[in-house]
DNA sequence: TGTGTAAATGATAATATTTTTCATTTAGCG
DNA sequence: CGCTAAATGAAAAATATTATCATTTACACA
């Protein structure tokens, strides 16, 4: 289950940030799309109906929430700085490289493979990235 | 065995493309570092020697190493654009987060939860991004 | 329900990064 | 050795990101 608006909202509070309009429209456009997406992007969803909101306060409400991990960023799907919304629990994402559409999944363990890799080279593994492109099921049949 | 210069050079001609001084200089410094340089680096690393090359041709250069293959994009290990060399095989990255050391891993094989993910969503999997972060074991020594 | 205060915003500018353009140079084929 | 397409360097343009600062505002607390 994806995080929605209201528990964003909660987690932002308490961790002592205010929960502005503008905040809250960020995270509206970013909880309401499927699909992945930059600040430039972002802004440009929100400008329609908030003109005033400049694309200053999209990148700081970004980093705040990439800093409490309710939104993720992307490499694998194009632009290295775009997001999609978080989940609470660890896992990784498969990103359709025609219409950006991000599935989240768990379950696969990469514990083995660490304790392997940091056995053969010494390495202390602290986290790690995996993503998966491909073509959702829809694209696949529109291309 | 991660690639020489010799083989890079051998590879860049058979693709039609030049062996230019500037861009052996450019595939010196990669070959020769153990980490990843981003294109300001490179462009810091070679222009000691080589003052006279522009940072123009870096970008030109590292954008076709990249494309034949020679060079790996990394990802996790802060800027996302910057590379190290590349081995001939499949193969995933293991990164120092202090010191930036990259080292090459094989012989994991994700296609099992690749086809797994496939069923389960639909997608059609192309390909997939796979880096561990870490510290290295002169860096867990000396922090 | 006001009010004070620290945090957030928007406008602007500064900085950083990447790409384009174009005149000049050059690698490498014949 | 000369020719030609490709590559280079310089400069500028286009993008992307961050810093600065005066003004506004959320919200804790009275």
């Amino acid at each position: 289950m994806r995080l929605k608006k209201r528990k964003i909202a909660t987690i932002l509070r308490q961790h002592g940030y205010k929960l502005t309009p503008q905040r809250q429209v960020v995270i509206q456009a970013i909880t309401s799309s499927q699909d992945h997406l930059t600040p430039a992007a972002i802004y440009e969803k929100v400008h329609q109906d908030h003109p005033n909101i400049g694309l200053v306060t999209i990148y700081r409400t970004l980093e705040i929430l990439a800093e409490l991990e309710l939104i993720c960023k992307l490499h694998a799907g194009g632009s290295c700085r775009s997001y999609t919304i978080s989940t609470p629990q660890h896992h990784h994402h498969l990103i359709c490289s025609n219409c950006g559409t991000v599935v989240d999944f768990t379950g696969h363990n990469l514990s083995d493979l660490e304790q392997r890799l940091s056995k053969e080279s010494g390495f202390r593994i602290d986290s790690h990235l995996l993503e998966f492109i491909g073509l959702c099921q829809a694209c696949q049949k529109a291309l």
